[in-house]
DNA sequence: CGATTCGTTGACTACGATCAATCACCGTGG
DNA sequence: CCACGGTGATTGATCGTAGTCAACGAATCG
């Protein structure tokens, strides 16, 4: 699709930090950032990101991002792997709040003073592009760019945030679940082909603790689905049989299986 | 504070429909945009808010300031009164996701397209600062700094949400009440002296839906507090007994009274 | 003053949490 | 290769919280 680096740089473990533009990760062509970053590259007369990203060396399952309390340095952009977001509560436990996949941008969520609020530790391998806050803040012109492209996305994920409080709050447990699955599956696929088929790389305890349910119950349910006929369960690898069935469960909130429906269709 | 103005604008009921600077609200002391509003409207050399910032005739009692799918034209700031924020859901309900107070932005949910995601409407008699997007767009300088503040508000926002959504969904009813009457209280007395007493202008229904809990629940929290002698309970007006009890219910998720409390305090 | 909406209290139920036991998987080391 | 321990996932039994249904009381409005 565009022209490809000579040096090629991180997330495939080389030492380079700088990216050389014009250059296109896979990630790049679902970026919501791409216009101000690998095709303004090719532009002299409109800001562009190049230059001042950031690609520091994958982060292995558990490396922390940033930690709770940490100065905002950077903007993250995921374009390898996959990272959970979650704050240390009052009481001492955590509480996952997002899941940020290929394409995605990590979430803002700062306290007064610039500092995170919330911890991000990869959950697999994980490559990022790092946009510095302070070196963004010597170009007016690419920092109105890029303040533009965050509001909006914040908005939406203010949005989001929105509907995701409705769900947990009057959603059933199945509701959940279903949204979940369905959520993953959509934006998992994104980058591939619509597929029927999606890999969790979290453990059950962090879908569940996402949801705000027990772990217990993330089990059973996937048992429930799987002999409605609705999933097939293989560890970590979902595949959907019934997208109909998963949607209405998921958008229905307080819709529930009937007790008969396994039995129809196991 | 400041000086005052001769024509003296909304939310008054006056026809004016942009104000005069330099003027002052008795919500500008505490509103985070005074920086490029009302104290920039005095300086020649900073881009201020004056000239463009629109003061709409004051809103009543479930008058909309906008609707789900309305486009987005303008940020609203409170300065007199209060709204609630509710979203429609898929299955048909509402569900109130925030009260905007006196000196607050309402917050920022946009779907794509520029589209609001949300219904804002007033609880009560309300004056707000209106700043149109579009006009905003004329002015980049101005744009800059608005998207600054706004960036921060938002990410703030984002964090707010996720401690919010913890709350919703690990919290006994006990701890989302304690937490809303605790939030409430520190924001309403803001303006005014630290109080022990705030006036809850929204209904027991508009509490339960936001909190993700049953009306009935409500009631009986209000009246197992006021038994426990935490709070005292007349219709809308709530005083605040036992500060010390209260916050440990509402930081402490998980945190119970205890069945012999009530005994004791009553 | 009735009519209607809002708020409170009671009785019962159901969903999901909790406690507990077992199973499956995985890397380690003998 | 298998025994081993450790962790994560699954299933079962029981219990408690908050939802639901229902009736009543209180305030508001025309």
């Amino acid at each position: 699709m565009a022209a490809e680096v000579s040096r090629r740089p991180a997330p495939d473990g080389s030492r380079s930090a700088v990216v050389q533009f014009p250059f296109r990760y896979f990630a790049c062509q679902y970026c919501e950032l791409q216009d101000i970053c690998a095709n303004a590259a090719r532009r002299r007369d409109r800001p562009s990101l190049a230059g001042i990203i950031e690609h520091p060396r994958p982060y292995h399952r558990g490396d922390h991002l940033f930690r709770q309390g940490d100065p905002v340095r950077y903007y993250y952009v995921v374009n390898s792997g996959i990272t959970k977001q979650f704050i240390n509560t009052a009481d001492g436990r955590e509480q996952v709040v997002s899941f940020t996949l290929v394409g995605e941008t990590v979430s803002l969520d700062y306290l007064e003073g610039g500092r995170h609020n919330s911890n991000v530790t990869a959950l697999d391998t994980t490559g990022v592009c790092a946009i510095p806050v302070l070196r963004l803040n010597r170009d007016k012109q690419l920092k109105a760019a890029l303040a533009d492209y965050l509001l909006r996305h914040t908005a939406r994920e203010i949005a989001r945030n929105h509907e995701l409080q409705q769900l947990i709050g009057q959603g059933t447990a199945e509701n959940k679940l279903a949204y979940f699955l369905n959520d993953m599956t959509q934006r998992m696929n994104r980058a591939s082909r619509p597929g029927d088929c999606v890999v969790l790389p979290m453990s059950r305890h962090d879908i569940a603790n996402y949801l705000c349910l027990a772990d217990e119950t993330i089990s059973r349910l996937f048992s429930r689905f799987a002999d409605c006929g609705i999933i097939k369960v293989n560890r970590k690898r979902i595949t959907i049989s019934d997208f109909t069935a998963l949607r209405a469960l998921a958008d229905g909130h307080r819709h529930r299986l009937a007790d008969g429906a396994c039995l129809r269709d196991c």
